[in-house]
DNA sequence: GCCTGTGAATGATTTCACAGCA
DNA sequence: TGCTGTGAAATCATTCACAGGC
């Protein structure tokens, strides 16, 4: 029994949903700022975001038929559709465990609530923290996690803990139903049931210095 | 003609370098604070990193043998082998560029210097913010980038202005002989010559909230 | 003519599976 | 026996190349 017509349900690789269509959306956004155009074509994308056109035609390929042949996209339209694919339609509360210089940082961070992202609560366990306001939020113990997530409709979890503290942190918003995790802690985590991207560019940075390395001195 | 015994190049995929060598650094180091171990076999390891120990044995067998059968791996000279491998063994003097709020946050992230990464100069194009001393640095103007990147052996850039400056100051640096650079700006860069690993949480964010929304409402 | 959408071909990465050393 | 190091096999991702619609 065939589903009807185009239904070509083939598997997505991750790569495409955990790197590059948010690419593309930002891509376009920023097209969209400056002077807005009306259609793009692979190609252009494709320079924009030094990847080859083919990957970009056949990545939007397993989200439907978005372009016009000879034509290309329109560019207002695509947006929409990967805003609509990628869940951005809604607002998604956020809640910061860890309210140290980095947390304080992060709940200052302005991109967030502009894309959709709010943080609605911040958690420590120092009792010299708890009850104070940081950035329009009062800090809570640990001990109303599940409480608030539930109160508060809160689906997705920061973590800003040090390293020490954070399995046990990540285990704990697990248990109070959080599904996603934001990471900033300098471990890889386990978890059960929920997912994670974790940040760390430490990582990064040490990545570089491999290349620098290698390259050696810059004359000589 | 061939090279003294087991020379076997065969090319590093790239994200051994990019992703998994600094993890396994990390993981080390981890494994290192908490009581150190003596001996850490892949099966090991590949559990702290959900990966499989064959990708493990692999990864390292790029640079070597670092192991003893039927024993597993020294920890304590894997993580220096590691460190030596990444470059890790000096310190690399870095430049920040735009103080705003996030070049601040970044400006007081400890683990930078922790890790032998070095913020010591700050840049900006705001006259009221030139001349200030911020987290014992004095933000000087773009007009000096060149200058202190020479005299001050800074070997990298960090790009934390506004996505609409980001291009122009990647520019910049290489044009200062900047030949790695660390981007939080929200865009997809284009260099000649510098490598370049970019930093976007919301691009996480976003791809989190695809599969919230995949997954459906928690029941009902 | 231009540019998408997509099977088929290629290329890259990961896992398998096992020989061999401690 | 236990675990590494590694070719060979399997899997996964990207590019090629072109049929087909605008």
């Amino acid at each position: 029994m065939t589903r009807a017509g185009k239904n070509t349900t083939k598997k997505i690789p991750d790569i495409v949903i955990q790197e590059r269509l948010p690419k593309y959306l930002r891509a376009l956004s920023r097209l969209q700022e400056n002077g807005a155009v009306e259609g793009v074509s692979s190609d252009e994308l494709a320079k924009m975001l030094n990847c080859s056109p083919a990957l970009i035609r056949k990545d939007f390929s397993y989200f439907g038929r978005f372009g016009k042949q000879g034509r290309g996209y329109d560019a207002r339209k695509l947006l929409e559709r990967l805003r609509h694919i990628l869940g951005l339609e809604r607002q998604w509360n956020m809640a910061l465990v860890g309210v140290g210089g980095l947390g304080r940082a992060i709940l200052e961070y302005k991109r967030f609530i502009n894309q959709g992202f709010k943080i609605v609560a911040a958690f420590d366990n120092d009792p010299a923290k708890i009850g104070k306001r940081v950035a329009k939020l009062t800090v809570k113990g640990m001990n109303q996690l599940m409480e608030h997530i539930q109160k508060e409709n809160i689906q997705i979890g920061i973590v800003a803990v040090p390293p020490s503290e954070a399995q046990k942190v990540i285990e704990s918003l697990e248990k109070a139903g959080i599904k996603a995790i934001l990471n900033y802690a300098p471990i890889t985590p386990r978890t059960s049931s929920a997912l994670i991207m974790d940040i760390d560019p430490v990582l990064k940075l040490q990545s570089l210095s491999y290349f620098l390395k290698e390259m050696g001195p810059p004359n000589k």
